[in-house]
RNA sequence: GGAGAAAUGGCAGAGUGGUCGAAUGCGGCAGUCUUGAAAACUGUUGAGGGUCACACCUCCGGGGGUUCGAAUCCCUCUUUCUCCGCCA
């Protein structure tokens, strides 16, 4: 969530940075500063009754240690007063801080001045394409024929164990899915991010913190017996490890990554744009987190897309790169470059990577904070993306890389993988 | 799952109704001494809000209650430890 400091600070630019993402938020900016400063009136009369009553307590407890009874009986008559109007104060105020606050959660962040303005996908922005299409074979098949050509997924098994979209790698499918696990995080820990493995399974404390709660709840499969619920990413129990953080600012920056299944719910579309591997209820993914100063998390969100880059320069996949449009990105980023593998036999991009700089957004939220040199306490900036997401990786892998004898395994992979072909 | 104990500042650990935001020790910081360091000694040292700065308010695991007044009493939740049971 936004910082109130912030919105009353720079009110235009936040209506016209939000202007953006096509929404117009003056009603609601206006709102939020009214709110406030009525929260904070509400604050000060609260103080200064309980200063009143503080102060006649102790003159009580004096007054009792002296013997004087009676005098104290008489103070204690004032007192009913003050407590009444404070338990008064107290409700309207913590009124009116919730109603500030469940304002303030509808509010996205403020894009980066980068952020192009636009609706759709349309309107996002290719920075960046490398890699060379490969020529394929008349009889290319897309990675879900594939994968029961060479029998390493099958999707029927998972309909029949759980449900659609939980599908079951088998054979060399189930070891080049490890594969690429070990050679992300390899990947990952190598560039300096130190390797975690996270619980599934996260409270609602940790789903309010990284704002999967309480609006987006529907996207998550919830445990009700234990009121837990599966992770939609590795964002969230990896991003939680800092909520309620105050850190030294000789902490920062901070790196993690961690591989994690993911779960998400997304209530069903049906079509070939979402067949095979393309979207699925539970898939594998790598992410990368990163805890940084303020001044300096532009920088490392572009160390973030290097790293990427590095990574599908090894694979060998072609890919482009997408700075997203105000309509397009998610609640919390400021600014998000997305990554697409072309996929040869779909001829369409399959976004493997999203990486964002969420500035305080998110930190404001969990409470995420350094001292800095002048022993104030600030909010730190927090990114992650994926690196990388595993099924679209594998389905760019399956249709890029078939030949008329089997899928090559892409080189860097090979000693991972203990096998050079899938045939 | 059953029985019991506990949760206090960076850490350890006192505090069972009234100047307690909290003794003491360790650690941290500053100083004295020293060529320098160590040791010793002296001082200082929690967080958040608020203010130009003070004042002032809140915080002793979370939430609620009793009381003029709660770290201290009551209820409840969570977590940790010990014992028993079960178990990869």
């Amino acid at each position: 969530m936004l910082q109130v400091p912030f919105i009353r600070e720079n009110k235009d630019l936040v209506i016209n940075r939000l202007a953006k993402r096509n929404i117009n938020a003056s009603d609601m900016i206006n709102q939020v500063i009214t709110l406030d400063e009525e929260r904070r009136s509400i604050q000060a009369k609260l103080d200064n009754t309980l200063a009143e009553s503080n102060a006649l307590s102790k003159e009580i407890g004096v007054l009792y240690k002296t013997g004087k009874a009676e005098e104290a009986n008489l103070l204690k008559e004032k007192t009913s007063y003050l407590k009444e109007s404070s338990k008064q104060l107290n409700e309207d105020l913590s009124t009116k801080a919730s109603e500030l606050n469940e304002l303030l959660y509808k509010i996205p962040n403020v894009p980066n001045e980068l952020v192009p303005a636009g609706n759709t996908d349309e309107d996002n922005e290719e920075v960046f394409k490398e890699g060379d299409v490969p020529v394929l074979h008349d009889d290319a098949l897309p990675h879900w024929e594939l994968a029961k050509k060479y029998d390493i997924i099958d999707f029927e098994l998972g309909n029949k164990i759980t449900g659609a979209g939980f599908p079951v790698y088998k054979g060399k499918g189930a070891r080049l899915q490890r594969a690429l696990i070990a050679y992300f995080l390899d990947k990952n820990t190598a560039a300096g991010y130190t390797e975690y493995q996270l619980p599934h399974l996260v409270n609602e404390a940790s789903g309010f913190g990284t704002g999967q709660l309480p609006d987006k709840e529907g996207q998550m499969y919830h445990v009700t017996g234990d009121n837990l619920y599966l992770i939609p990413t590795a964002e969230v129990p990896g991003t939680n490890i800092f909520r309620d953080t105050l850190l030294n600012e000789s902490d920062l920056p901070i790196g993690i990554t961690g591989y994690t299944p993911c779960f998400r719910r997304e209530a069903g579309s049906y079509g070939a744009h979402v067949r095979g591997l393309n979207r699925l209820h539970q898939f594998d993914k790598v992410e990368i987190i990163r805890v940084e100063h303020p001044s300096r998390s532009y920088e490392a969100l572009n160390e973030m897309v290097n790293h990427i880059k590095i990574i599908l320069n090894e694979l060998k996949l072609p890919y482009r790169i997408l700075r997203l449009c105000g309509g397009d990105l998610t609640f919390a980023s400021s600014l998000t470059y997305d990554f697409e593998v072309f996929s040869t036999a779909q001829n369409r991009w399959l976004e493997v990577s999203s990486v964002s700089n969420f500035e305080t957004f998110q930190a404001n939220r969990l409470k995420l904070r350094f001292k800095n040199t002048i022993g104030k306490n600030e909010l730190a900036h927090t990114l992650n993306g994926s690196a990388l997401a595993l099924p679209r990786v594998l389905a760019g892998i399956l249709e890029n890389y078939q030949t008329k004898d089997g899928i090559v395994v892409p080189k860097v992979l090979q000693s991972y993988t203990g096998f050079s072909i899938i045939d």
